[in-house]
DNA sequence: CTATTATTTAGCATTGACGCTAATTAGCGT
DNA sequence: ACGCTAATTAGCGTCAATGCTAAATAATAG
């Protein structure tokens, strides 16, 4: 959960975020679209990966960065059991592969 | 909208979020619970507070904290923003008061 | 096998987060 | 004013995040 939230908690990272929601996208043409370094932007792919909220997958030389809504559903859920809005489960760390 | 996540990020915060669900509470009261020390958790209520979502409110020499609820909904409308599920304006930086 | 393209990893510097102890501010009671 | 309690701010050390450039890996084309 934590992971989640530290991977939320960057602009450039939410950005990644909103513009895989169009559409799976490659690591290059992500990475154009932000003023840092594609180096840079690798490790902030490795950072939402890490928290699962994009899946990598492999098309020739070029890597295709897609959502990977449910853990985002996640985080939804763990910020509306902060709100009492929810079920009462949240910050329970089970791992994220589905 | 970064200011919350990065409030949303520490673990400790998360859960002074969750205890302040159950009704406003005393920094003292807050700062027992949790395995750090006062001027630690100051600075956690300092980052949550910056961040808009708790307030805080003079009675005597204690200060009581309470969640704002209204900014923890944004940061849920943020995530489902990410996901596309809900309206489509997430990451607008506008202020947080009131 | 070499060259080329796409992406990541390694290495480095700077900055900020997080924890502590010690000192300070704020309010109340005597 | 003085002492007491509550909370924050100041100062310091350590560690991780973020950015860069340069080097390394992975896959395809010739």
């Amino acid at each position: 959960m934590t992971d989640i939230f530290e991977a939320l908690a960057h602009p450039v990272r939410r950005a990644v975020l909103k513009k895989l929601r169009a559409g799976p996208m490659s690591a290059g043409d992500l990475a154009d679209a932000f003023p840092v370094t594609k180096p840079t932007m690798s490790r902030h792919f490795a950072a939402l990966k890490d928290a699962g909220l994009i899946r990598a997958e492999r098309i020739g030389t070029t890597i295709r960065y897609r959502l990977n809504v449910s853990v985002a559903e996640d985080a939804v859920a763990a910020v509306m059991g902060l709100l009492g809005t929810g079920k009462d489960d949240e910050e329970g760390e089970n791992s994220h592969e589905r």
